[in-house]
DNA sequence: CAATTAATTCGAAGATTATCGAATCGTCAA
DNA sequence: TTGACGATTCGATAATCTTCGAATTAATTG
């Protein structure tokens, strides 16, 4: 991966809130797996402590970074994991000579 | 891993030119695996456009979000990459449900 | 149709960041 | 001891980011 497209999602992820967003969207990830994987942003809202108009920013800036994939079906808003994505930066990160394992 | 410190470590990787010199680190990291996977300073600063001043900065970011551990030789400073962060940052980024692997 | 609700756009304010040049510090070698 | 070199500190500036409120759009419901 070039190092340009690795730092902007680097950036992504590197404010607390977005992160949170993040998280509480992988986190419904894993518990609807079987059903598509599918997170309403309406549910998340509540539970972090800034407006819509920045979570709507900060869910662009996720998209943007490819970490997420975003559907609008009516007037909601659905996000899903890109997990392609998540494991080529596992794989970027790794190290080669891993201490033991 | 706390949802702060995460970010931390997200933001000590958002910028480019620290990200490369992070990857820089990581490279010879592995390159000297058996020499104690040391990395001087005074090699990297030819290949990266910024000056001395913004690769101390850099570096002390990196520093601070455990990314790496320094450690100063005489007027050298050497830099080696935290493996078991590095780690723990690969298997919190880890879906619970990888697609097939 | 009118009201409501989810989300977006826009513009602005305040905070944070990246980078630089100049000056300084600490170590090593002549 | 003096000079050179690697690295750091400091102060400043330009750029970017986060967040907000107000207004708007689009879809659903009464």
């Amino acid at each position: 991966m070039e190092t340009k497209k690795l730092a902007k999602i680097f950036k992504a992820l590197s404010n607390p809130n977005r992160l949170e967003l993040y998280l509480k969207i992988a986190k419904t990830h894993e518990q609807r797996f079987d059903a598509g994987c599918e997170c309403f942003v309406s549910e998340i809202i509540d539970s972090l402590k800034i407006g819509a108009p920045t979570i709507s920013h900060h869910i662009k800036e996720l998209a943007n970074a490819e970490l997420i994939i975003t559907e609008k079906r009516g007037k909601f808003l659905i996000c899903r994991i890109n997990e392609d994505l998540v494991q080529d930066l596992c794989r970027t990160m790794a190290l080669q000579n891993p201490k033991d394992s």
